[in-house]
DNA sequence: GTCATCCGATTGACAGCGTCAATACAAGGG
DNA sequence: CCCTTGTATTGACGCTGTCAATCGGATGAC
């Protein structure tokens, strides 16, 4: 055994109480000391596994960057291979982890509470979107006919997506059908954006 | 005089103090303590003016939500009558606002910091864009060749907005101009999504 | 003019927090 | 067998928010 008796199972430990507290009472509960009272360890033996409060935030939020991208990533290749279909399997299935677990959502965007410099957490971020950009660089190849370069449209994309999503959570709007198309509102956004 | 001495007098001097304090290290450096230690007073003299923590960023947020309306609105009311530019106006007044502060932005939407029952700042919210709701609907009328209604239309612009300004604030991605318009990707972004 | 009242500010205390230092302990390698 | 290494504990420090008790000065009544 390289790394001592049992390294590597109270650090998951401590994770997997942090993401309980996390979705239970919010970011604000995830403190060291409440992660450790409620792991059954003393006050500081988190510190032999994250070096602050920072790194612990941070490794949340790879833990759920990993679990978004996953699954988005799945339902959009589970999807039709026309990219339109990809991009809104993959906005759905966005939508959905977020509202499921706004709590954890909240928190993967709190850079000013993670670690700015953390190369995992960085190239999670950037390679959200890795497989709709290719999506949208097909459809904008085959369909020229709309305004905009495909960066603008993958910027404006994960834009709506981003900010519908942080407004739905924060409850400045609820679920609802768009009249025209009768498709949930996300739905409706992305279509329109893309194109129909 | 009704209220005190000089009441009113440390309460936007501790308003003032803390806005600098949230410029200057962001919201985590805005305590009750250390904006009171900054104003000169004692550190349980904000007490008198609010009633805690919540109750100060609250106040902050309500004061940034009118310099953003106010800002945006002008803005609005400046740009020629046609529903087209005076959405444009607000939006990159709105983008301008947000990146200009972005600690101060950032702070206004951490709804789990604020006081969600305070009525000034869910009016504020409320009413962010209801001058720009006007003119989506004034642009439905008119133009109805778009599909989808005019509710889904002034959601997608707000969270396109909120959504591009808060990926901006947090580095996700810089300043840029779209190729095909030549125009600042925001806007670009705005104008494909009401027609041009 | 004097006094009572009251609002605002101060001081002091408490628990909880992050973090650091010193210590204890168990396992593995020389 | 000892000693190094890594993990966990204990204790301490200063910071935080919040509460209670106190002080002080200006207002208003008389």
């Amino acid at each position: 055994m390289k790394r001592g008796q049992h390294h590597g199972a109270l650090r998951q430990l401590l994770i997997d109480t942090a993401l309980g507290l996390l979705d239970r009472d919010g970011v604000e509960a995830v403190t060291i000391r409440a992660v450790a009272r409620a792991s059954g360890v003393s006050h500081a033996a988190p510190a032999n596994h994250f070096a602050d409060r920072r790194a612990l935030l941070t490794a949340l939020a790879v833990q759920c960057f990993i679990d978004l991208r996953t699954g988005a990533s799945a339902a959009r290749a589970a999807a039709s291979p026309s990219p339109r279909a990809r991009i809104i399997a993959f906005a759905d299935a966005y939508v959905a982890y977020a509202l499921a677990h706004p709590n954890r959502y909240r928190m993967m965007w709190r850079m000013d509470m993670l670690d700015p410099g953390d190369r995992a957490l960085a190239d999670l971020v950037d390679g959200l979107y890795a497989g709709v950009e290719e999506d949208v660089r097909a459809l904008r190849g085959k369909d020229a006919h709309n305004a905009g370069d495909a960066t603008t449209l993958l910027i404006a994309l994960s834009s709506v997506v981003h900010g519908y999503v942080a407004m739905r959570i924060d409850g400045n709007f609820v679920a609802a059908i768009d009249e025209t198309s009768g498709k949930p509102r996300h739905e409706a956004i992305i279509e329109q954006m893309i194109g129909q």
